[in-house]
DNA sequence: ATTTATACTGTATATATATTCAGTAAAATT
DNA sequence: AATTTTACTGAATATATATACAGTATAAAT
């Protein structure tokens, strides 16, 4: 299925919500109410976009006549947690998962693909502590400022991301440990994702 | 609950099937065609009929505004957040809900009541960050070490609890902050809730 | 470089829809 | 016996709603 845009997103949540609050879709007015519109050609617009791209189908002529298609009605998946073991860790195969947790779409700005569980405090100055569940977006698409989940050889961490030319600086939020240097072609180096929300149980 | 004749029953059946196709309800015309009337008004009355009963709620003057009751359909509840000032806030009071988020069970290890989305730093060294939404349980039973929502006449804030005997410390997670000490039977001190976790959405 | 998609504002309008009013008639309740 | 509820038809209407049309502007794709 075809990637949504932040926009079309909002949109289709603002529709699931409407639904789970009223019982019944909301119209175009409604839908610029919630979310601060003043045309109903922008909610229009919006649903047509999403009827393109299957998320949602639209019945012409009858009022509020949006329905949710299967795929976007039981995205009520599971996402896996994945223990991020201090140094020397695995890889991120299936024998780390840790439990699943039912999934929420809706929860970040962004869709996510696992939630890694956190050891050690290196990131706390971030605000990222020991046990706290991070969304983790699979990606190698990162930019400068992101907080990345970066492999080298079989070693995985969680570290600002940072680059210059072909040389990668992973740091870290925390004065007690050290940047890591690294090359791009490094053997062995590869960027798993990108941390897009977090979930701390306590 | 009161009885259905047996019309009124074929309307409400009428109702949930019509849901159930099309994923939103019928206006009267619709349940017209489905059942055989000729006149709108027929519908009309049944639906007045099923709502006087409680079996259905309708919302006057929105098209396809027929809602059915717990009776038939399952209640999703939905989470308020409510936006923490960083000082010389206000209540919790309705009026400073941000949104709402659906509901999900067991995102939690314990249950709890509202999101407080989290103004300033003053708890940064506890990993909590400024836009953080911290999953808050309406109580006044904490323990030591708890973080908490203690009120101070119309300030509302975030802090660790510590007391002992009938001295209370408010204590922030941040240098630059000051403890805040206490007494238990100060007027217009009062603890809202504890903290259960968290979400970062960015 | 050109087209297409995204992301809207603003206006207008045909029609979809809720809802009222005026009736008729049988069944149930008081 | 009188009243209320049920169960409709039929017509009328204000308004709720979808949807087209005319723009503006930026980002992404070709």
């Amino acid at each position: 299925m075809k990637e949504l845009t932040i926009q079309q997103k909002k949109v289709l949540q603002c529709i699931k919500f409407y639904i789970k609050k009223t019982g019944f879709p909301p119209t175009r007015a409604d839908i610029c109410r919630e979310l601060g519109f003043k045309s109903p050609n922008a909610a229009e617009s919006h649903l047509r976009a999403l009827e393109k791209k299957g998320y949602i189908t639209i019945e012409n002529g009858a009022s509020r006549g949006i329905n949710l298609t299967k795929n976007t009605a039981e995205k009520s998946q599971t996402i896996p947690v994945i223990g991020l073991v201090a140094a020397g860790s695995p890889t991120l195969a299936d024998e780390n998962i840790e439990k699943h947790i039912p999934y929420q779409e809706s929860l970040f700005l962004s869709d996510f693909d696992y939630f890694l569980r956190v050891k050690g405090l290196s990131m706390k100055d971030a605000g990222i502590m020991e046990d706290d569940l991070v969304a983790i977006k699979k990606t190698s698409e990162v930019r400068n400022g992101d907080i990345v989940v970066a492999r080298i050889d079989d070693e995985v961490t969680l570290k600002y991301f940072q680059s210059s030319g072909n040389q990668i600086k992973l740091i870290p939020a925390n004065d007690d440990f050290d940047e890591i240097y690294i090359n791009k072609e490094t053997e062995g180096f590869f960027i798993e994702g990108k941390s897009v929300g977090l979930i701390r149980e306590n």
